[in-house]
DNA sequence: GTCTATACGCCGATAGAC
DNA sequence: GTCTATCGGCGTATAGAC
């Protein structure tokens, strides 16, 4: 169990190389360089490269349903589970600032060269999406909801989709405490089912 | 005058399908196939493909500043200019949907390829950063200006990342909408010089 | 399972005729 | 200015030895 196998060793390499150069700019050169294997041996292990990229954003795809997995756990109130995600942007800014954001960037490359994978891709996104909006739902947020995912969701995607182009950090804690700041109001926009009070 | 010579039919091309397609995906033949003319032809024109992206990103950076002079002879009041910028979203949906923003793209793969271009691919961004921070200045935001206009660059970023993920063109419609609001509170948060009222 | 050797095509770029 | 022909390199992918 802790050894892993070469396969396991080449989707993982090639999710990072895919995140830090890009899909297409990745070569089997590159990841057998990473790997300490021939080129000569991907075919053992995969058909094509398309199928190292299938095997990527299946690693994604449970990686992040792992990690909100996680955040369910770690938080009492919706409120502090979405705070949870808007601190990965702190949390990665380095190399957010260097690559910008894992999801959005493999999704709009593959959006971009009309991949097969595309959709596949952009589950990740809406693994979060459905997680965000789920916390909206449990703060009483009702239809507005899904709403509110997509706007938390676009905004994390602009503020590291910048952070990259100026290369600027300070940018992403800005942002990330206005983002805060936002969802303090939606609390007070939405208090507890017992006790209503008037909108602003 | 009328005539564009063959390199301004070469930029041209090159530019919309940089934007379609990326700056690496796309070849010299791609050009070719548009342009109608000969691979060997280009290198009368231009010394390397870098030096067409250079070309390219010139013409972005001139046919940028044109359209911003433009939007500030449009419209009398600077919150007035800033919706010419918000409601491009809306003007470009469609294209958007499919490739995403113009500016954003290219920069963001030219970050990822760590390419010699991507500081004077960013300068396109500069323009727009620059260009609203002074509408916000008239607008009475003082130092808060800059941090406005990057959070207003940076959620239209999102938008169209989104926009191009989920391809949802309903999305940048109720986006757009939000961001003209909140737009709305930024004029009420700061009246003329005049009549100081009392924030919220 | 991993290797070497190699096929085959597309890429950017060059040379030289017209 | 535009063309054809071609080079050298790298890309994915295959064949077959070990």
């Amino acid at each position: 169990m802790g050894n892993k196998s070469t396969r396991d060793h080449i989707v993982e390499s090639a999710d990072q190389l895919f995140y830090q150069q890009g899909f297409e700019h990745t070569s089997f050169a590159d990841i057998a360089g990473v790997v300490k294997i021939s080129r000569g041996n991907f075919y053992y292990h995969f058909k094509s490269k398309d199928e190292i990229l299938d095997a990527v954003i299946n690693l994604r795809l449970t990686d992040t349903a792992k990690m909100l997995g996680l955040w369910d756990g770690m938080s009492e109130t919706p409120a502090d589970r979405i705070r949870s995600f808007i601190n990965i942007l702190v949390t990665n800014r380095a190399k957010i600032k260097q690559h910008g954001c894992p999801v959005g960037t493999l999704v709009n490359e593959l959006a971009r060269l009309d991949h097969a994978a595309k959709s596949n891709a952009s589950k990740i996104f809406s693994l979060f999406r459905g997680w965000l909006s789920k916390q909206f739902l449990q703060m009483g947020c009702g239809g507005e909801s899904d709403g509110l995912a997509m706007h938390l969701l676009a905004r994390s995607q602009g503020v590291a989709s910048l952070a990259t182009a100026f290369q600027d950090e300070a940018f992403i804690y800005l942002e990330v405490k206005q983002m805060n700041d936002w969802l303090d109001k939606c609390i007070k926009a939405h208090p507890l089912p017992e006790i209503q009070a008037p909108q602003v």
